[in-house]
DNA sequence: GATATTTTGTTGACAATGTCAACTTAATTA
DNA sequence: TAATTAAGTTGACATTGTCAACAAAATATC
């Protein structure tokens, strides 16, 4: 290996990970992808959750996630509600359909997260956690 | 942190990986996207190398790399020249100042993974890229 | 309290990236 | 030799991401 080892593992776990998910959710068969996914898991763990704080969680353009939004809308797993604080915005939560749909991806990533700790201890999982941890710090400043 | 910590953990670095690559490239104004980054980089640490090479390495659809080549041509980065043993693929070679970029990339790569590194022993290294491997495998199993 | 500024969300236009299928030419297999 | 496979090119199109303009509501400023 040479002296870019890391990013090229952290790559390569990336990109396993992706195809996992997307083969143990069978994403394509649902109509999901991965802006979908990430959308529903975000409503699904946030209590009142508005367009905005999407944009702001994922860091992405607010007029990629209206498009996104109005498209789950439409495909019923999304329903908008009055914001009773603030009437420019409104709450976003999931259908049935929705609920069903996020709670198989929590599943599914629970699944592929256990798939990836096999063979690890507990010990061995806790020092990655930490020295990732540190590679990430060491990025960002 | 839940029970996603890996793949969050994993996501985070690539993603600053990236955006470090990207301003300590001066990526946009040189012109290079991470296509252009992947193609030259590989190009760089190839003997002879074919656009079906680039397809396999990176494993992407040959459309988009025959363009990306095309593309890189125009921009006096590559050449091609006759393969003599298979006259239906062609070899990319770098220009002077092909080589320039691959040569300055090479380097940014060099230095964000020193950044990458700081504040971590050999031992901890190591270790992290051990068991990167055994999860990288465990994906892929 | 009226006015200016900021924030939330929507839409249009478009750039960048990725994908699929048809096709040509050359190599390989039967 | 004929049929099949492989390398590369191109057209068409889908997906994803980005920028700017805009309306409506909230907030700040005077």
């Amino acid at each position: 290996m040479d002296n870019h080892s890391i990013s090229n593992t952290i790559f390569s776990i990336a990109h396993s990970y992706r195809l996992t998910m997307r083969s143990a959710l069978k994403a394509s068969e649902l109509g999901l992808n991965s802006m979908h996914v990430k959308c529903l898991s975000y409503i699904h763990n946030s209590e009142a959750c508005t367009a905005n704080d999407i944009v702001q969680f994922l860091g992405r353009d607010k007029a990629q996630i209206a498009r996104l939004v109005k498209e789950m809308i439409s495909n019923n797993w999304l329903t908008k509600t009055a914001n009773p604080e603030d009437k420019r915005s409104q709450f976003l939560s999931l259908t049935e359909e929705g609920q069903a749909l996020a709670a198989l991806i929590a599943d599914t990533q629970s699944k592929v997260s256990i798939k990836m700790k096999q063979n690890l201890s507990d010990e061995e999982l806790k020092e990655f956690s930490r020295i990732a941890g540190i590679i990430s710090n060491n990025l960002k400043s």
